[in-house]
Formats: C-alpha cells, sequence, structure tokens
DNA sequence: TTCGTATTGACAATCATATTCATCTAGTGC
DNA sequence: GCACTAGATGAATATGATTGTCAATACGAA
C-alpha cells in the first residue's frame, strides 16, 4: 500500500543520528540541535526538526511527547515496547508489557473500536536520584 | 502537608464548569473558549486557561496531552481511570485497569524507581466511525 | 557528468500557553 | 451593609516549540 519513501543518506541526518546514538536517553529536538553543533557539525534547527520526524515515522527513534508538549526523541531498539523513566535525571528503561498490549486491544474491541493504537509511559524517580 | 488553594467561586469558572459538563468528550481549551463564548458569556482566553488548570489540578477534570502537543480537557468521575478515545469523532469512554495499575507499579519498583506514575491511553476507531 | 528531485537552512509565521499588570471582586470581619 | 485584601480577571504582550516558505544545494540514478 505504502511505497518507499525513498529517504537520502545525507550529512546532516547522520549527524543527528550520531548525536543521538551518543545519548542515551530522551533529549528534545533543540538539544539534539545543541549536541550537533557542539560537535562541530553545521546544520540547521529545521533540518533537526525534520530530520526526527523523519526517524520517528521510519521506526528508528522513540517520541514521547512531554507534559509541557515538548517531544523528545530517543534512539530505541525496533521491537515495541514502552519506557520507564525517572523525572530527574531522564534515564530510560524499556519495558515490556505483552499482558498490557493484549489488555488494550482487548478492552477496545470490548466496545466496538477498530485500529487501535495506545501510549503507556511510567514515570518515576530511579533510585540514583531517590537519595 | 498541603493547604486548603481556596480557589474562589466566580462568573468565569462556573461558566467553563458549565461548557465542560455539556461537553461529552474532550476539548481543547480554545474549543471551550468558543463554546463559552457561544452561550453569551464573557470571558478571557487566559482566564479559560487558568480555571482548566486549576479544575485539573484539583482533579475536577482529566487532561490527555495530545500528540501535536495541545491539552484536552474532559470533565470525568472523579476515580482514577484511563480512556479509549476514538481518533475521529473523539467519542470516550472510561476505562478500568486495575491489572495496568499493578503492572507499573511493579514494573517500576523492579526497577528501583519511586513515586510512580503512569500514562495510558488507547486510541482507536470506534464502531460508528468505522463505517 | 548530467539531471530531476529530495534536502537544506535562514527566516518568517503559527499556535498553544505563560506572563504582566492594572483593575475587579468574592469572601471575610466588623 | 461596608470596607478591606488576597485571589481572580483579561487585554496585551511574550515565549518557546514547531512548521511553512523558497531559493540554493547536493544525492544518486541514468
Amino acid at each position: 500500500m505504502a511505497e518507499a519513501p525513498a529517504r537520502r543518506q545525507t550529512r546532516q541526518r547522520a549527524a543527528v543520528a550520531e548525536a543521538l546514538e551518543s545519548q542515551g536517553e530522551f533529549r528534545s529536538a533543540q538539544e539534539i540541535f545543541d549536541i550537533v553543533r557542539g560537535r562541530g557539525d553545521s546544520v540547521g534547527l529545521t533540518t533537526v526538526y525534520r530530520a526526527l520526524q523523519a526517524m520517528a515515522e521510519d521506526g528508528q527513534v522513540d517520541v514521547i511527547v512531554r507534559g509541557d508538549g515538548e517531544s523528545v526523541y530517543r534512539q530505541c531498539s525496533p521491537s515495541h515496547h514502552h519506557h520507564l523513566v525517572c523525572r530527574s535525571c531522564r534515564s530510560t528503561v524499556e519495558i515490556d508489557a505483552p499482558d498490557v498490549e493484549r489488555w488494550a486491544v482487548d478492552v477496545a474491541s470490548k466496545h466496538g473500536f477498530r485500529d487501535v493504537t495506545h501510549t503507556v509511559e511510567v514515570f518515576g524517580v530511579c533510585a540514583r536520584c531517590a537519595d
């Protein structure tokens, strides 16, 4: 049904991808922009936004929309999973929840809903930050 | 530990509350503003934002941050629950998920996280919109 | 190498929400 | 009823993230 989007490989996209890889946690577009700039690469802010969106569409990175409306990105394993995120230091644990997946589909179809998606994020304070 | 925030009852807050009540589904601040205005009440947009935030803080309304970063509000039952929302018409079903609650706390504490909160929203297309 | 098209990036525009600040008013005490 | 004061209002302005514009550029197929 869909055709190949045909993404071209460019210096800028590579720089954004590297910046994401170097960070273990969720980062905002602005932060990625700063990281790329800090490495000496010259990439426009607009381009960073577009690259991140493209990567998110392609499933190469995960996105979380924070409570304040800012989107944050992170390089993740390709399989479907959710996140346990520290509110303080942002360290992130990928979590698997097959039961929750099943529950989401079940409860949705029970109410006649199709084409189901879901968002599940768990926030807390990690052991290190709790001290 | 916390003291009474001492919210005053005003014409404007009442208007916002009524507008929310009249709508069954999630509405944005702008939409609430338009509804209130449409009823002939004169309320500033800033006030609508502040009223909605206050009501959300007090637990009188539920908030969902949509993918595009816009916050939407809805009058809900006071107990903790989640939502099954139609992507097309926005009709909403409140859903209970004790298992998911438990899972969230479990998985978090297993990784040493404390003070756990979570977001769980399920989206789909309702039976009526699927036709 | 050539060419068509995707990509880039500086800048302006948009959009939701926050802040400011002068004015107003709900609720309290008299 | 009346004055008083902290919370509430709202018009205007600011902010901050994200998107749109469009001419210049560069990837990659031929």
